[in-house]
Parts: C-alpha cells; sequence; structure tokens
DNA sequence: GCAGCGCTGGAAAGCGCTTTCCCGCCACGC
DNA sequence: GCGTGGCGGGAAAGCGCTTTCCAGCGCTGC
C-alpha cells in the first residue's frame, strides 16, 4: 500500500534529461524539445506510469482545473438536466467539476462559494435560485466578489443582477403564453401554485402568467405558496383543494410541484384533465412520460447547462453577459378544453 | 479584477508572527498556540479575508480533500439519489465531491481514475455498473490499483469483487422476491426487459428473477435486452409487443426502464394494469406518484451512497468490506392479479 | 571572420503551505 | 545553584511542479 507516488523528477533522472526538459515535454510548454529527448521522456513517464501531480501543478502556475458547480439538490431532475449539460462541457474541455449542494439553504452557497475560491476553481456555475432575502443575497455578492477578484469567473443559470455572466429563461414570457394558451383552451378560473414568495424564478412566472391572464381579460388566479419541491406542489394543492376554489385550471410553477400537485388531485379523486386542468413548468424528462403527459412551458435544460458552462469557460469580456432561452408552451394531456 | 490573493504569509507579516505560528493557528495543528497570538492571527486573517490555498495545502500535506464520484448519467435518477447520499457524508466530512460521468463508456472511467489520482483524491466512489468485458475491466483493475497504491480508497456501488469495498443491493434476492410476489398475483407466463447482457446487475437481477419464477414452478420467462435506459426500455417493450409474447406480466430490471416499457405499452393501447402488468426494479422516487405507481423493488438509493461514502471515508481497515442492502419488493398499482 | 541571432537544455527560483528542528524561556527538583 | 523537561515561537526545508534566466552552439549576414 501506499507506494509512493512517481514524480517528475524521477522520470527525468530516469530519462537522463533535466526535470524542465521533462516538464516541457509532458505538458504543452511554448518550448520545443528534441525529438529524441522530448521520445526518450515520454518513453519512462509511459513506463514509469507518471501522473503529473495537479495540486502541485495548480500552485506552479497559480490556476487550477476545477469549475464549480453549485445546485439546491441534484436528485431534482431541474438540476441534473443542468448540471449534465454543465459537465459535458466542462469535460469536454478537459475540466474537472466539483459539485456542491445546498440543500436550498443560502447561508450553503456562500459556504461552498468560499470553498470553491480556496481551491481556486477557475470557475462556478450558480444553479441554484436566487432568493430576494436581503442579508444572504449581499453576502452571496461579497463572497461572489471575492471569487472574481481572484480571477474565477461565475455565471448563474437562472438569476440575473448579480454581476456575473447569466442565462435566463424566460420565465415571464413563458409564464404569459401558457397562460394565453390555456385561456385559449376556454378555461375562465385559474389557481397558481406558487413557489416560495423570495424565489425571483417563482416570481417571474407568476408575473407572466398573471399578464397572460390579463391579456386574455381573464380574473386573475387565486395563489397558493408552497416549497419548490414535490412535497410543496403536493401541500400547496392540498390547500386548493381545501379552499373550495372555482378553479378549472392549475399552473403549478415547477413541474416538479406539478407532480406533487397530481398526486394530490389524484389522492382527493380529483380527475386530471377531466375535472382540473394542470400545466407546469420546465419539462423535465420524466414527466413526459407520465399519465396524463404533463402540459408545461419547455426549458432546454441540458443546455441551458451547457451555455452557462460555455459562458464562464470561454474566458469572455468583462463585462457581465447574458443569454436568454426562450421556453415553449407545451400542451399535452394534462389540459383539456373547458 | 485579479486583485493578488491573500496568502498566509500576509496574515503573519500583519499580525507580527513567524509563518509558522500563523500556520498552526489556522489549522487544526497538534501545536498550542498563546491566546493572545492566536487571536491577533485570527483576527487579521478575517480581516484581510483569508482563504487558504487548497492546492497549496494539498501539496504540504500530501493529501487533498477531493472525493471522485463516477457516475454514468447524472440525469438517471438512479445516480442522482446515489449521488445525493455521496455528497451529504462527504460534505459533512468536510470535503469536496468531483463528479464524472462517463456516458456508460468504460474507457471514461478509467480516465476519470486517473484524473482523480491526478488531483490525489482520497477516496472515490465508483457507481457505474460493471461490465464483464474482459479489456476494460481489467484496465479498470489497473488503474484502481493504482489509485490505492497512491493511498486512496475506492469504493463501488453494485458490483463487488474488484478488491474494493462495495455496497451490493440484492439484486438477485431482490429479483427473486419480485418473482414470487408476482407468482402470487396468479401471474404464468413473464417477459423481462433484461439490461444490456454484459452488465453484471442486469444479469442477476434476472437470475433472480428466474429463480424466483423457478421456485414457483412457472416457466422461465422471455427475455428482451435493451440499453439500461428509458429509451432501452421501450425499444426493448416494443420488441416484446412485435413479439406476440403471451406473457400477462413484464419486469423491467431497471425502473428507467419499466419507465420507458410504460410508454411502449400505452402507445400500443396496452393497458396497465389490466391488459399487464409490468415491474422495476430501484424504486425511484418519481415513480411513485405516477400513474399508475410502478410496483417494483425498493432499494435505498441515497442511504447506498451514503454508505459507500462511509465505507470510503472511515479510513478503514486493508481488506475489502462488503456491506449488502436488501431490496423489498412493492407491490403498487401496475401489478394486477391475473 | 566575427557579431549577432535563434534555438535547445539546464539550474534554480519560486508557488503557498506544513512540519521538523532548534532555541530560548520558565518552572521544577535535587 | 544548576541540570531537566516541557512548552511556545521561529527559521527553514521541503511538497512537485512551472518558468525565468542563462549558457552553449550552430547559423546567417555583412
Amino acid at each position: 500500500m501506499s507506494a509512493r507516488q512517481v514524480t517528475l523528477a524521477e522520470v527525468a533522472k530516469q530519462a537522463g534529461v533535466s526535470l524542465a526538459t521533462a516538464s516541457r515535454v509532458l505538458n504543452g510548454s511554448t518550448r520545443q524539445v528534441s525529438g529524441e529527448l522530448s521520445d526518450r521522456v515520454l518513453h519512462t513517464a509511459e513506463q514509469l506510469g507518471y501522473v503529473p501531480n495537479a495540486s502541485a501543478q495548480a500552485l506552479a502556475r497559480n490556476s487550477s482545473s476545477l469549475v464549480g458547480l453549485v445546485v439546491h439538490d441534484i436528485t431534482d431532475p431541474y438540476f441534473s438536466c443542468i448540471a449534465a449539460g454543465v459537465t459535458r462541457v466542462a469535460e469536454e474541455a478537459g475540466l474537472v467539476v466539483v459539485l456542491g449542494t445546498t440543500g436550498r439553504r443560502p447561508e450553503r452557497e456562500v459556504e461552498l462559494l468560499s470553498t470553491l475560491r480556496a481551491h481556486r476553481a477557475r470557475a462556478v456555475v450558480l444553479a441554484g435560485s436566487r432568493t430576494t432575502d436581503r442579508a444572504s443575497q449581499s453576502r452571496l455578492a461579497a463572497e461572489i466578489d471575492a471569487f472574481t477578484e481572484q480571477g474565477g469567473r461565475v455565471a448563474c443559470v437562472s438569476q440575473a443582477k448579480l454581476g456575473t455572466d447569466t442565462v435566463v429563461p424566460g420565465n415571464r414570457a413563458g409564464g404569459r403564453a401558457l397562460a394565453r394558451a390555456l385561456t385559449e383552451l376556454g378555461h375562465k378560473k385559474f389557481a397558481v401554485l406558487g413557489g416560495p414568495s423570495e424565489l425571483v424564478v417563482a416570481r417571474d412566472r407568476l408575473a407572466g402568467f398573471k399578464a397572460g391572464l390579463a391579456d386574455a381579460g381573464v380574473t386573475p388566479p387565486v395563489v397558493f405558496n408552497g416549497a419548490f419541491t414535490r412535497d410543496g406542489g403536493y401541500a400547496a394543492a392540498m390547500e386548493l383543494l381545501a379552499s373550495k376554489s372555482r378553479a378549472t385550471c392549475v399552473f403549478a410553477v415547477t413541474d416538479v410541484m406539478a407532480m406533487g400537485a397530481m398526486a394530490a388531485l389524484r389522492e382527493r379523486g380529483v380527475r386530471v384533465p377531466e375535472d382540473m386542468s394542470i400545466a407546469g413548468f420546465d419539462d423535465i424528462p420524466t414527466l413526459r412520460d407520465t399519465v396524463p403527459a404533463l402540459s408545461t412551458v419547455r426549458l432546454p435544460l441540458e443546455e441551458m447547462g451547457e451555455i452557462a458552462a460555455g459562458l464562464v469557460l470561454d474566458g469572455g469580456g468583462d463585462e457581465a453577459r447574458t443569454v436568454r432561452v426562450a421556453g415553449e408552451v407545451v400542451l399535452r394531456a394534462s389540459t383539456a378544453h373547458n
């Protein structure tokens, strides 16, 4: 166990060259090394099973090959899709992604960013949804500053205005388009299962939805708030049911919430879509196959992850760039004419 | 941009102490430092916003705080659940997890392990399912050896016999129990949607299932193989349908495959469970809420991740430990009496 | 024929931290 | 009184690598 690891120095000695030469051969240096020496080094490195010590390289070069990825909950399909996009791009670039999960605690986000800073990660993608809570927001901002000061880049998914590169989904526009599509189905009374009110994503989607209803001259929806999770959707739907609202169509601001809501409806014997239409937002893959298939606003989740990673790795200019991705209304079996 | 980062040396100078003292204060050294100096160091560190350079620490200590996690596809709920367990434990231990995805390519697994070795990761959890392919298996074994030689620990989820710590789900036993439960429902003709034949997980589950049928004196199932994915399940189910088999109950060796299979059945107008019962394996969370809810063998996925992480971080003895976790048959709406 | 240049190889100075080793100091004990 | 430890502090030697700087050498151009 624990045989000493092969170092560059050993390779160099074995190959009969200097440390400098070995280093130049084994890592794309600008300097040329004659073919013969080069071969010798390559050969002995291979033979000894040499693997460069990434920490030492990072230290010497003052830059690491780590890319951070911060999500709330990796089991949430929304995040795991984004994660897939990010890792794909990062791995193609020869980088390594470190995954941090916050469990929706803002302070964890700050901690993770600090850890990532300690590791001199060259970039980080923040995929957690931003809150409007003043205190945590400013601490996060401070940490982001510290990170960029240090030469790291940070990109956010779906949370603009932090002075960072951002990929923002058309939350407002998507909500609005969805509302219009649903009113065209003939619905007049709507309910919304909103997320926690301090999440801007939830607010934007709700605001867009309201705007869409207004466009169509339909009365504003009743709103029930719940956590941004399956259980939150379940609970909010239960509240809705208890409220004796006359809504014929309910919009859950998140597919995952819609999933919970459908479970609640089913449990209470409310048929979807006959008794109640329901729509979500995100278009997470699993819900395309369920019965009934969920109407939703499709977001190119993996692509969003790729874009974010691209932004953050492209070096990029000094100023914050914003990439908007549009949501596309997809009406499926969970919404019916009224 | 890129203001120079605060180093320990700066903190030490500012606080008027030596480098050694500052180091001792800011990292749990065995050595004591007097209260006054200690306070001064802590204070200036805080004030300067000092964050230790993890690469330098790793180099000096010859050990990093990285834990690797290798999965096939992070969007697959099976893997994302395990990932959640692993990250939770790692983060509690103050470690950082680096996520690698293989896209089911064995050679990527080897590459990732090598990268992890370069980073001197202290441990790695391999969650991808093992293949029986000789060549890739031996390269993987070599890489694992190199990794452990270097002092790193590795644990596998659901793939034993690699000389590493392992958490193995009761694939065989689970398959068997499921088969018995299904025969008790009165089914006589079974079909199985198996994974690629070189995956041992798939083989074990299938073998167990066959054994269970044999126990009950039921004729062996027809088997249709497909990829270990939703689409693989879909394709295999289509084959099954085309085959005009008389099966009344189908077992998909994976919940994710079952999901695809249900989509295929639905598309072809086969009602579940009236025309065909279906069961899966894993009990991924999303499928508990679908209609019909999927019968399956429940595996404590997150817990398995936690256990694996625990094994790999506990230091552990020299010899490979194996933790078995049992699967529990859960019959839901997707399987009916026959 | 020689200054000057481009090119390759090596010596060595770090990168930011940990840790060993040493030193001075104080409290004891004989 | 002085030797003995124990203890807190600092100097300095690395950890494994990159990269600057310099030396040597064979050319070209006048």
